[in-house]
DNA sequence: TTGTATATTAGTAATGATTACTAATATATT
DNA sequence: AATATATTAGTAATCATTACTAATATACAA
């Protein structure tokens, strides 16, 4: 529930900055971990209710639950994901929307579909080559 | 991890047995609360050590994260899911594979991709017409 | 500039789904 | 029946996320 009225506050800007620079859908604990170099007291909360805030004000994207936690997108255009088996990366796909896959859900539904969400599994680039087993998101 | 030998056990059966017999995608609280009935002192590790076993035998599919916490699906086949934006209600919808969109993914994509899992998101029959607010999965 | 109002923060405690642990029980085999 | 071990019930621990609170930052006006 954002405030009646909101005021600037420099660590939403810090997180807000920071999520628009990544590609790679960052978690809380890892915005909060980057954050620490610019505001050393930052705290874990004032990252979450500030992710939360931009989710709500629709400058951010969150992606509910993905491989055990909640990423969390700059990126609000829609799109579609990847998610790497081996490494567990998260990254966007560039490609176009299909919306003629909703006309397909709804030919045998009772119901109204209004949009879909869809993630693409298999290997990166990088774990196509090398067969690691390490999983990543170290917020480096 | 599956222990070196399996022994049959009664409530595994009959969380296989419940997980089978439903379309809607059970918590494991609400496999909890019915198989009660049938084993009032069956507890809730019991229940989630069980769908994990039956996830890792291939008998049973998660989905993780959906409304806040992983459901479980007694349905193996691959299929599409509705996820209903008013009432959270789960459902398989009856849609044929798209196996294409996974080369519309993979154009320009430096990865392999080896499959995809897509969610639709509307409003479910019931609440298209009735315009409630209260949240289901209770378990009846 | 001061002063007042209130949104925001840091720090910490609480929540809640899920997982881990352990002594007792169920199952399988001899 | 006796032995071996997989499984369970019950409970405690985990851990991402949320809620709470006194102190601070921001906005704006006198």
């Amino acid at each position: 529930m954002p405030a009646a009225t909101m005021k600037y506050s420099r660590q939403r800007e810090a997180v807000r900055e920071f999520l628009m620079s990544r590609k790679d859908h960052p978690t809380a604990e890892t915005v909060y971990k980057n954050l620490r170099e610019k505001f050393p007291h930052i705290s874990l909360g004032t990252v979450y209710r500030n992710l939360a805030l931009l989710v709500e004000l629709g400058e951010a994207v969150k992606l509910p639950g993905i491989g055990g936690f909640d990423r969390f997108d700059g990126n609000t255009a829609p799109h579609y994901h990847f998610i790497c088996e081996n490494c567990g990366a998260v990254m966007d796909l560039d490609m176009p929307q299909l919306p003629y896959i909703n006309d397909a859900a709804e030919k045998n539904f009772d119901g109204t579909i209004t949009g879909h969400l869809a993630f693409f599994y298999g290997k990166c680039s990088k774990c196509k080559t090398t067969a690691e087993h390490a999983h990543s998101d170290t917020g480096t």
